[in-house]
This record gives C-alpha cells, sequence and structure tokens, in this order.
DNA sequence: CAGGATCCAAATAGATACTG
DNA sequence: CAGTATCTATTTGGATCCTG
C-alpha cells in the first residue's frame, strides 16, 4: 500500500529457453522462498517495515512467536543480509533491529503478496471448504 | 500437507479491541505463506502460469520434485481453488492441471517475488558467506 | 501415465530451564 | 533484557513398492 514496487519488467521463465539460462534463477528463487517462506520471517521483515524494533517488541507484537524462533528467524535474516543486528553494551541489555537496505527492497514483493492475502483470503477459505465438503 | 488430511492454517489468538484490523490480515498472511510458501507449490504455480499442463511435463520441467510431493502440492493447490485438475478417461490416463482465476491472481505477486529473487540473489549469496566468515 | 500406500529420515517448532 | 542450551513433538520430504 506504501512501498514502492520494483519495476518489473521481466516476465515469467515458463517458457524457458531450453538452455540452463534461468536454473539459477529457479535456485535462488527456492531460496528465497526457504528464507521468507518460513512461518515467522514474513511477519518479522513486515514488522521491521515499520522502523527499528528491540527484542521484546519484536516479541510482543508478533502474537504467538516463542523466543527461540524469534532469535533464530532474526540470526537468519541478519545471515542473508536483510536485517541489521544492533547490541548496545547497557545494563539491563538493548539490542536492536533494523532493515537492511536490500531488507527494505523486499517490503514490495511483500506488501504484493499481503495485499493479495487480503483480497482472496476468503476465496481460498470457501475453495476450502467446497473440497474437504467433497470428500 | 502431510500424509493426513490437515494442513491447517495457523490460528492467532484474536484480540478483542483492536480497531487495528491487522490481525485479521495476519491470519491471512499466515495461511497464503503456509500453502504458497512451501517448497514447491510456487514452483508448480509459475510452471502453470505459462499454460495446462499434465503430471509428467510438470514433474519433468521441476527439476527434484517426487512425484509424491507433487501430488501432494498439486491436491493442496486444488483444494485452495488454485488449480484444476481435469481427468481424461484414456488409457493411458491423461490428467491436466491449470490455473484456475484465482491461481492466475497470484501469478502477479509472484512474479514480483520472482524478479526479486533474480536481482538480490546473489546478494544473499554474499552476505550469507560474509555472515558465516566471520563466525 | 498418474497416482495411492508405507516406511523412514530430516528439518522445524515449542516448552522449559538457565545465564550475563 | 536478550538471549543459549536441551529435549521433545510435530511436520516435512524422499524412497520404494503397488495399481488401474
Amino acid at each position: 500500500m506504501s512501498q514502492t514496487q520494483p519495476a518489473q519488467r521481466q516476465k515469467f521463465p515458463v517458457k524457458a529457453d531450453s538452455g540452463s539460462g534461468d536454473l539459477t534463477t529457479c535456485m535462488a528463487m527456492s531460496d528465497i522462498l526457504n528464507r521468507i517462506g518460513d512461518k515467522w520471517s514474513v511477519m518479522v521483515v513486515a514488522r521491521l517495515g515499520g522502523g527499528t524494533q528491540r527484542f521484546s517488541e519484536l516479541r510482543r507484537s508478533i502474537e504467538g512467536i516463542s523466543q527461540r524462533m524469534l532469535t533464530l528467524t532474526l540470526r537468519n535474516l541478519e545471515r542473508d543480509g536483510l536485517v541489521t543486528r544492533t547490541v548496545y553494551p547497557e545494563i539491563p541489555p538493548r539490542v536492536e533491529y533494523a532493515l537492511t537496505e536490500l531488507g527494505e527492497t523486499l517490503i514490495g514483493p511483500i506488501n504484493a503478496l499481503w495485499a493479495w492475502a487480503e483480497a482472496h483470503g476468503q476465496d481460498i477459505e470457501r475453495a476450502r471448504s467446497r473440497f474437504d465438503a467433497a470428500q
């Protein structure tokens, strides 16, 4: 809704040239999905899209996430260069997380997906009920 | 997406108050990600974005997918109303899969993600190496 | 050809306890 | 506060065999 959408000139590699040209893209895609397609990453990125947040703020704002999973999710996002982790050597400790520039570029696509979810969630729900009833 | 049926969406405890309406979207988002964020769904949808395909065509075009996973993935996509399954009573059997209208609407967001993956795959790769080296 | 059924290995997630 | 460390439960995914 608010974020900039990256210009998108590229069509799908559906009609792949028979070369292996977009195998790399497939792999990259698979990779990306393994990263942001997990249970919590998108939620975290979305949250950080609103600005820097501390660990406990994230934990409170993401309903249902366990401490462990938040830690792991943040670690992985940091590893992939999507999130920065800043430790302030105070007592009690304070650690702040923020999106990197790379992380910010993800917000566009995520928003697109978010919008889709918002628009078609009920369609899926209904399709599911119909399908289940038919069994 | 298991041997049994469920693949239930994540249940988020809904706060009574709000006014933010954010939680519903969160639930829907969680839902969507559980569907299309799995290991193969996006690949299958992408493939079907190019038009109707038979089971074995899909299997060949999606490197590394097992028969079982393709079956399960297609079943779930069908259940969610994203894909249609058409059986032709011939011998040997022919089964064709295609996107529904709902499924087609997913292609936009998926393309956005795809483009992102294409554009930033190397960045992630490099960030990862750097992070791992720093440990 | 397009799967269904089983079995098993691996990856993920949650709960709990502990720490600087 | 912001984590680690463990242990366990659940979910996945793959291999293999079987069928109309």
